[in-house]
DNA sequence: TTTCTGACA
DNA sequence: TGTCAGAA
């Protein structure tokens, strides 16, 4: 059976297994912003090839360089995900995430703006990071 | 049995 | 990060 990479098979325990860390670690990944696990109607967790993927980034990066947690979601904070999704100059001064810079956009409200029916998970801008090098290829594209 | 949330020696 | 409680 072929599986795609963004299809959510792996159960938290799973997902913990392959990647050598705590169920704990994983839900504080998801708690601090890093990850959006799909959620089943039981409200279940299911991690995809694609997302154990982006943990193994998470992990090497939190391991081998200077930076925790919470520099992670400051680095994730910085994206310009109002050039990706091109939402209004209106939009942009009352987002309440344009107008910080502490937590990545899909942390924040999207109540009332263009990312109000929109999943994150599924956002291009969540997924310009799901790998250690796709920052900076999203970020070359949006500055050439 | 497994997972969920929340709390904390 | 680990672990435990109480519920589903």
């Amino acid at each position: 059976m072929i599986v795609k990479s963004e299809e959510p098979i792996f159960t938290i325990s799973n997902a913990a297994n392959i990647l050598g860390i705590s169920v704990h670690t994983l839900r504080m990944y998801e708690k601090e912003g890093l990850i959006i696990p799909f959620r089943k109607k039981s409200n279940q967790r299911l991690y995809s090839k694609k997302d154990i993927e982006r943990v193994k980034c998470i992990k090497k990066t939190i391991n081998e360089d200077k930076i925790n947690i919470e520099g992670m979601r400051r680095v994730l904070a910085l994206l310009p995900c109002w050039k990706i999704i091109n939402c209004s100059e209106n939009e942009r001064t009352a987002c309440e995430y344009f107008n910080g810079y502490t937590k990545p956009c899909w942390m924040i409200n999207h109540k009332n703006n263009i990312c109000a029916d929109k999943e994150c998970r599924e956002c291009e801008v969540y997924n310009s990071f799901g790998s250690c090098s796709s920052i900076k290829d999203k970020l070359k594209t949006l500055l050439s």
